[in-house]
DNA sequence: GGCGGACTTGAACCTCGCTCGAGGTCCGGG
DNA sequence: CCCGGACCTCGAGCGAGGTTCAAGTCCGCC
């Protein structure tokens, strides 16, 4: 009975351990267990896991990632067909990000440099544009 | 001793009054006390609360907040040049996290219909990009 | 002076995506 | 056979940005 055991697997997708147990909680990936109890994959989860972290960086939840791979046929591998549903979604999603940022970045603009965050119309003041980026990102106010 | 109660500026504000409360933990605003220990605010923590809820839309951590908020000049009310310097600050932010997403659409788009989470040059499957949006957006996968 | 709604505090709880530690087991080489 | 490193489970903790609760106090109007 042979397979990646947990820590091969760990190395090869440059997920932890830990993640991959976490995971493995989350339905989203899943191991046959030797007679001791240990964890053995079978290589194809090193694509599943790609898929995750590659679905992550989209922006999706761990539980939309779910239901994403829920969306694959079970059983079969998936193919070209399958991936560029999924990747259409995505772009979509990115693309509407995108929209999103400018249009803020737009109102910063008209913005600049009027004090507007002291008239009640500011456009920057009212709602529907969200951002938090939770990421590795710049830091703001440069470390001078 | 008049001033706004934390109701009546959570009420203008649109921000909840636990809020307030906590951004006051976190030194970002300031409210007197009456004699029986509520608090009573100045009119100008309505202008500091929309500079907080605008740099929060546009991507920064409270403590990013707290230091922009000291950065400005104490005492005086921040002029047209405070808020310039600070709102082009957050403008290259806003370009950076466009440059992002950018990027990985285009690594989407080269990717679409190839099954390139296969292939171990795969972009999308490499670091450096993240999005990680957790503001309300748009729905993965449509409501179908 | 009495009523009720607004206010006070602190602590506990929430989601998300993990990480870490404790305490114990398994596996492979020498 | 023994050792050490990899593995196991379970539960707690983090950090961001709050919300919710409990128990008690204040404010202002009638």
């Amino acid at each position: 009975m042979r397979g990646l055991t947990i820590g091969e697997v760990a190395e090869r997708s440059g997920v932890s351990t830990s993640a991959l147990r976490f995971y493995e909680g989350r339905g989203l990936i899943t191991a046959e267990r030797t007679a001791g109890n240990q964890r053995r994959y079978a290589p194809a989860v090193l694509r599943r896991i790609a898929f995750v972290r590659a679905a992550q960086r989209v922006g999706l939840t761990l539980e939309e990632v779910a239901e994403a791979l829920d969306s694959l046929p079970a059983g079969r591998t998936p193919t070209k067909a399958d991936w560029a549903r999924l990747s259409a979604a995505w772009r979509t999603r990115l693309d509407e990000q995108l929209a999103r940022i400018e249009r803020l970045r737009d109102h910063l603009d008209d913005c600049i440099g009027c004090g507007c965050l002291s008239l009640r119309t500011c456009a920057l003041r009212n709602p529907g544009d969200e951002v938090a980026d939770r990421g590795p990102g710049a830091v703001f106010l440069e470390p001078s």
